[in-house]
DNA sequence: TTCCAGGAGGGGG
DNA sequence: CCCCCTCATGGA
């Protein structure tokens, strides 16, 4: 049986594309657990030493290997973009460790990439984050998932269609665990469809968040999470609790985020987002107390 | 019991 | 512009 194989044979990021899987070799430049686990996705599950994620309708299963990660998908061209593979994070992370704050954020989450995520997923799920806590998020967007989606595998389930998130009332979102969230949900549906959503990001990075900020729901670090995960803009940093903590204890404390906001953009340029998401999560693994 | 979580909306000054 | 309050919910 013949199957067609796929090389890449860029430099630094070796990766087999298969009929049914992807092979990642460059195991310091993909990890997992730190892409998984670094707080930018929330359809994920770990089940034993193996990783389920399952974005919009999409699934795959991440399994390790003496030399290689294989990432388990009968679509392994949309895994391939949502992984970000073609990027070249051995370069990203050479030029972020420039700065000394880096240092331990970088060898901590060697393994970190920003996934392409699907941008009304994305919108749907980073407004459900809001003065919320991760476990919760997934909690409520499994509920969503088990009521509106359709069954991928044993206890998975899509990512519901727009036409049925704009089919409930507040009152279901409220049952689903949103809690106040229901009403933002409920009126960005009305607001804005997914194409209408996808048709912005021609936009620049600050006409774009603009744009976000006048949605329901979508304040300046939602609309930063939406620029980064879904966007792929690199000139922003979401500034959320745990970040804010870290600034003020690497830097001259400051209680307004819109300004630590600036100030970080302004210290990491293009590769904000980068760093931002380095520094998320080493200092969520250390600082938390929960999960 | 109180505090907290990948904050945002709204009112008053 | 800024400051202040409130908004569900579950876990620690």
């Amino acid at each position: 049986m013949y199957n067609e194989i796929i090389m890449c044979y860029n430099i630094v990021m070796k990766y087999i594309i298969e009929k049914d899987c992807i092979k990642v070799y460059s195991k310091d430049d993909f990890c997992p657990k730190h892409i998984l686990e670094c707080g930018q996705v929330f359809c994920y599950k770990k089940e034993g030493d193996v990783y389920k994620v399952y974005p919009e309708d999409n699934y795959a299963e991440i399994e390790e290997f003496d030399d290689f990660y294989m990432i388990k998908t009968s679509n392994p061209h949309y895994f391939v973009d949502f992984f970000d593979l073609n990027n070249d994070y051995t370069q990203i992370k050479k030029s972020l460790s420039e700065y000394k704050i880096m240092a331990n954020p970088l060898k901590f989450g060697h393994g970190i990439r920003i996934l392409n995520q699907d941008l009304f997923e994305t919108m749907i799920s980073f407004i459900i984050s809001s003065n919320n806590n991760i476990k919760r998020i997934m909690l409520i967007l499994n509920n969503l998932r088990e009521n509106l989606g359709e069954k991928i595998e044993e206890g998975i389930y899509s990512f519901p269609s727009y036409q049925k998130l704009l089919e409930c009332d507040e009152e279901f979102f409220k049952r689903m665990g949103a809690g106040y969230r229901a009403s933002y949900l409920y009126k960005v549906l009305r607001q804005i469809t997914p194409e209408e959503l996808t048709n912005l990001a021609s936009l620049s990075t600050s006409e774009l968040r603009n744009k976000l900020i006048a949605l329901s729901g979508v304040g300046p670090k939602v609309a930063d999470c939406l620029l980064l995960f879904g966007f792929h803009k690199g000139d922003v940093f979401p500034v959320d609790t745990w970040i804010h903590q870290m600034y003020n204890s690497y830097f001259n404390p400051i209680d307004n985020r819109e300004v630590i906001r600036k100030n970080l953009v302004d210290k990491f340029g293009e590769l904000s987002g980068y760093a931002q998401q380095y520094l998320f999560y080493f200092q969520r693994s250390f600082e938390q107390k929960q999960n």
